[in-house]
DNA sequence: TACTTGTTTCGACGACTGTCGATACAGGTG
DNA sequence: CACCTGTATCGACAGTCGTCGAAACAAGTA
């Protein structure tokens, strides 16, 4: 198909894409909710560094007792912010006899980088 | 020089960087709490939708007037959430006669984009 | 069974956030 | 000057968030 007559992209499209630069067409309110919240996880200091301790971590793969020592706050504290990256989306978790391990979902941090992906060359 | 020795990169040099995938190596505890604030301010539905607003308006920038309209909340309150925006680096302004305008730094949305890139072929 | 270790949940507290209406400020027009 | 429009700031309020200690739960060992 050609593309001679300009897309329109409504609304509940870019909100149902969700993955596309988000300059290039305005969010829809269900997709800006959605994403707002995965942002949300990200935005506390102690998360930004569980995960990308999780990520870097050996095998991919991180258990709860690597995660507490890094760190001034309580082993709770560092339970809850798991579970707040769990609830986004971000990780995810299982428990394997006494410890529980937590992994980074790839696909998630795509999602969110994608759509921050800016035209630097053109407009900056 | 030369760079035949391997490089290595430690916590510190992490912080300063803070644009390399957070998947590769632990997050410094400066950087952390740098990056932060900018997914803090990522972190609402309404200034999301107000960043994309801004970056895809014609022109790369908009007016206020072009953005407390398609909004439920009051004008103060978008006024306040440009402030986060502005003050976090994601977007700058100028006041033009009349009209303030805002439009997005677009190195700022491709530090956190690098940030998340994940390695989504290999371990996904 | 009792005991130990790893992890989560609970309840509480202070701090921060999003929102509003009222008000102040900036700049154009008559 | 007075007046109007566009935008930012102020002060207040309800709701959310990060943190803690205490307690509960899970799983292994003796």
């Amino acid at each position: 198909m050609s593309n001679l007559e300009p897309k329109v992209l409504d609304q509940d499209e870019a909100a149902v894409a969700c993955c596309s630069p988000m300059v290039r067409e305005p969010l829809g309110e269900a997709a800006a909710v959605d994403l707002a919240k995965m942002f949300k996880a990200l935005s506390d200091p102690v998360r930004l560094r569980l995960l990308s301790l999780i990520a870097s971590h050996e095998g991919g793969e991180a258990c709860v007792c690597d995660l507490t020592g890094p760190f001034d706050v309580s082993q709770p504290t560092i339970s809850h912010h798991l579970k707040v990256l769990r609830e986004a989306g971000l990780v995810g978790s299982e428990r394997r006899g006494t410890w529980v391990y937590y992994w980074v979902l790839p696909a998630a941090l795509a999602k969110l980088s994608a759509l921050l992906q800016a035209p630097t060359g053109e407009s900056g």
